[in-house]
DNA sequence: GCTTATTTGTGAAATAATTTTCAATAAAAA
DNA sequence: TTTTTATTGAAAATTATTTCACAAATAAGC
């Protein structure tokens, strides 16, 4: 895999960069200079050209990029040439909304499967997502051979769910959970922790006046 | 205000502290080494120690820090010792999933008004929150004094938004929309992107495959 | 074809964040 | 009381990331 390792901080804008890029290719446009597309997606156009540059020299001087060749690159390079599904676990109220928004535009991430304790839920289908009782997990990961998990389950559970699911195959989980799960160092864990963010900001505000 | 500046890093991990301090004293510990909160938080200890450092001496050798202690002292840096009203801007799905969280545990952040341009919407009330038509943002704002809001409503209306809920004097966005707003210097925005963050997620799985 | 304007890619410098190390000190044990 | 153990705080070292600044390459205009 790992074909050249590259910085952590590159590879979170890396989604971003690439976003950007289909906007362009939809409005037609079939060029794009770092300055361009950092004033788009708010990152120093010197980032940007650096962030590239590990992937080779993908550019040309005097010119810019090719959005075409550029967009074919990342959509490659972020796996998103094919489908990947994911599993949704937890459908209470912000699990249904992930449900509903099934992250469809620009990207080729779908929920396909989603769990949850209620017996009521089970076995229906919510926004077009099969529900399964939470007593499945395991067996429906392994099946239909998921990788990725979306965790919106009450903090008290995240653990042994997170096991179940490891169990069942998973390698990457997006925790909604205020919990810092334990992982084994080979599952990767993307934390999206909503009361932090806001506390974070509430933070930034009261201390640092200015700029970034 | 800018009692001494810390670096981005500690500040948005302070409520992950903090949080986890609570659970601490209200499970009646006293004490607590960084050693301890490492584990619990999957924050480097060192890391840790460095992070409280910036406040001043907060530990005891030997000892560790005193929970209460740190805890007020925490609760008092975040603001969570005074209630901060938030607004939410578009009550679509995730709109609503988040009115209904409403970010109580722990949190001294609370929605107090929605705004959304449907005329069905306006004027309801839901999950005990006033929901306002679009037209009256600024004014709300304003009369309301609020100072953050949450950005949850579609793409192409979301810089419109923004600079109206700036007028109304709005000094932090948790922008949960893809587009990067453009925002004066003084104003701080807080991304949230969860495409993002699972296509991040899938790069990382197919590109590093061990350790953190 | 020559000249000028653009724009990349990248060394080097600057900045930011993490980690190591260890002296100092508190608490617990002997 | 003395010794041992635990644990912080801070300096220094390391590692990671960003930014500057400019040569080299190319495009565009004349």
């Amino acid at each position: 895999m790992t074909e050249t390792k590259i910085p952590k901080a590159t590879a979170k804008r890396l989604p971003i960069y690439y976003r950007y890029l289909n906007i362009l290719h939809d409005s037609d446009k079939n060029r794009v200079s770092s300055t361009e597309l950092s004033e788009a997606v708010k990152v120093d156009s010197a980032t940007i050209r650096r962030d590239f540059s590990y992937f080779g020299a993908l550019g040309k001087r005097g010119y810019g990029y090719d959005v075409d060749s550029l967009l074919k690159f990342f959509k490659k390079i972020l796996n998103q040439d094919k489908l990947t599904n994911a599993a949704l676990i937890g459908v209470g109220n912000l699990g249904n909304a992930l449900l509903n928004f099934n992250f469809h535009q620009n990207s080729n991430v779908r929920i396909s499967a989603a769990f949850d304790v209620r017996p009521d839920l089970a076995n229906t289908v919510q926004s077009g997502v099969p529900i399964y009782p939470m007593s499945e997990l395991r067996k429906q990961l392994e099946d239909q051979q998921i990788k990725i998990v979306i965790l919106t389950v009450p903090e008290n559970v995240a653990q042994n769910v997170t096991d179940d699911a490891i169990a069942g195959g998973v390698r990457g989980i997006l925790n909604f959970t205020p919990l810092r799960v334990s992982v084994p160092a080979n599952v990767r864990v993307q934390n999206v922790d909503l009361t932090n963010e806001l506390q974070t900001l509430i933070y930034f505000l009261d201390h640092y006046n200015e700029e970034e």
